[in-house]
RNA sequence: GGCGUUGUGGCCGAGUGGCUAGGCAGAGCUCUGCAAAAGCUUGUACAGCGGUUCGAAUCCGCUCGACGCCUCCA
């Protein structure tokens, strides 16, 4: 039997603010589409927060067994600097900055994109569309909408209504507007303004002679507003209706708002049945944005090319202290916190290594079955990666006792202990093993000769010789570990 | 100003109306020639003020603070 029929998921729904148990639209099936990034430029550290949530969600419901579609833009086209009325085209404006084309830019940072995600270990979705290759698709939506009364066409551009899609649906659904307040607290400043209200945004906007990103729609030569690539597409690879859209928390007001109304006046359906919200990555007390300029690269933490870094780190062990928090609450990074969470992560990798040591009994001395529904109810109970966390660290605990044959465990225990054991850690925390000993083998044989002349003097109870060879390789940077089976070293 | 989130011990960070989160650091113990490492054990907490309740850090109200969105941002 499949896990999801016995593992019953509870999603938080921005949709209702609460968390409601998951049902598929068909069983053993999901469709899921998360925002992508704007390829204007690197990816940062909190962007690649938000993609590694929806990775755990996405590696926990395969882990269950269920089929799972997996759809994430690369945004290429329409995403303005400013509001949809007067802002210049990100990908535009960096191409016009470098001297390049447009899709120059796209190709840089989407290489860089997936370089980056690759690193920490994130899976690939299964469909990776573009808002260029759609174009098509996103002409079609616009006529659809026009054609139900719920955009307007002015001097090329297409506006969508939302004054009149009010009057039938709730605008502000998501984030909990109302789009009377929303008009009483608009500052009005542009008076030039092409839109019947300063809340009805862009569906296609007509492109500035001098605007090289362009395409031919029965309105003008343009480019689609951004908002309404991530309907084309979730559409079409989804369905009118799916079960899952997730994205950062600053997308749910306007753009996730936008979506629902563009497929709501397309399909006259609402399109997603639970909506997810990742929390923002804060550094120095604000949200990381590349617009600030307040933002750690992601490279940076693997190379520790940062000020605020005391060190590199391996992008697994960034992982594992992102997913020591809860993908709903905000996160402070610091390089104190990532130190402490280099430690833990250290012990649940060495108790993984430990795993193999363990000699299975004739009986167990404890149950394990409720440990392992433990985690699972940690998973179930809106993805609470934390709270997994702390049962492996139980887990750690329990390995260790078994190592020191403290406890017992069967042979069929052990094996379905490890197997859970590696499983959370390696399948659905999506962590790898890396060890802290990356030196080169050259130190490594250097290292290894004056641990066993050191060996040598301790025979000969040498003890000055012994411990200035100790002390002198500390003072180097270079630790020793005296154990039971000898002597290992760290750096 | 509006909408929303949030305020937990030295630090990071979960959580529930009454029962230990967890990690790091600190302390004690085991191991060791000493030390380190490793393992085991362990203390300090829920912004403030009211209210509901037999009981609240957990529910409600107010105050103060922080953050996000309200123009683009994962």
């Amino acid at each position: 039997m499949e896990l999801y029929k016995q593992q019953k998921v509870k999603i938080y729904n921005s949709l209702s603010n609460q968390k409601e148990d998951f049902v598929s639209i068909n069983e053993g099936y999901i469709g899921m589409y998360v925002c992508g990034p704007t390829v204007y430029s690197n990816v940062h550290l909190g962007n690649v927060r938000t993609f590694m949530s929806f990775d755990l969600v996405y590696r926990y419901f395969k882990h269950l067994g269920y089929k799972v579609r997996y759809v994430r833009n690369i945004t290429d086209a329409g995403h303005l600097e400013n509001d949809a009325d007067v802002g210049e085209d990100r990908i535009a404006k960096k191409a016009r900055l470098e001297e390049i084309e447009p899709m120059e830019v796209v190709q840089r940072y989407t290489v860089d994109f997936h370089n980056v995600l690759r690193k920490f270990n994130l899976l690939p979705p299964n469909i990776e569309p573009t808002a260029t290759g759609h174009i098509i698709e996103q002409i079609e939506i616009i006529k659809s909408i026009i054609d139900n009364g719920l955009a307007y066409e002015v001097n090329g551009s297409v506006y969508f209504d939302v004054l009149k899609y009010n009057e039938k649906e709730h605008y502000g659904i998501l984030s909990g507007r109302n789009i009377e307040d929303a008009i009483h607290n608009t500052r009005v400043l542009d008076g030039q303004s092409e839109k019947r209200n300063p809340q009805d945004f862009a569906l296609w906007k007509k492109a500035q002679p001098e605007h090289i990103m362009r395409w031919p729609s029965p309105w003008s030569d343009g480019f689609p507003g951004w908002h309404l690539e991530c309907t084309a597409m979730s559409t079409k690879y989804l369905g009118e209706q799916f079960d899952i859209h997730g994205g950062g928390m600053d997308l749910k007001f306007p753009h996730h708002e936008c979506e629902i109304a563009q497929a709501q006046a397309h399909n006259n359906i609402t399109p997603v049945k639970y909506w997810m919200h990742g929390n923002m990555l804060i550094l120095n007390g604000k949200k990381m944005a590349k617009s600030t300029g307040n933002y750690i690269l992601p490279e940076e933490i693997i190379t520790g090319n940062n000020a605020i870094l005391s060190k590199p780190f391996p992008a697994t062990v960034a992982r594992f202290f992102m997913l020591q928090a809860h993908y709903r609450s905000i996160l402070d990074f610091s390089n104190d916190a990532l130190v402490a969470s280099e430690k833990g992560y250290y012990r649940l990798m060495n108790a993984v290594n430990l795993l193999d040591n363990i000699q299975e009994s004739n009986a167990s001395s404890i149950d394990i079955s409720e440990w392992i529904q433990s985690c699972y109810n940690a998973m179930n109970d809106d993805f609470n990666s934390p709270i997994l966390i702390a049962n492996l660290f139980e887990g750690v605990k329990t390995i260790n006792l078994l190592v020191e044959k403290k406890e017992t465990l069967s042979s069929n225990d052990l094996k379905t202990f490890k197997a859970t054991f590696n499983t959370f850690i390696f399948d659905v925390l999506g962590l790898e093993n890396v060890t802290s000993t990356d030196s080169s083998e050259k130190l490594s044989n250097v290292v290894e000769l004056l641990i066993d002349m050191r060996n040598e003097a301790r025979i000969n109870k040498d003890w000055a010789l012994s411990d200035q060879i100790r002390d002198q390789l500390a003072a180097a940077g270079v630790q020793l570990k005296d154990g039971k089976d000898g002597t290992t070293f760290a750096i």
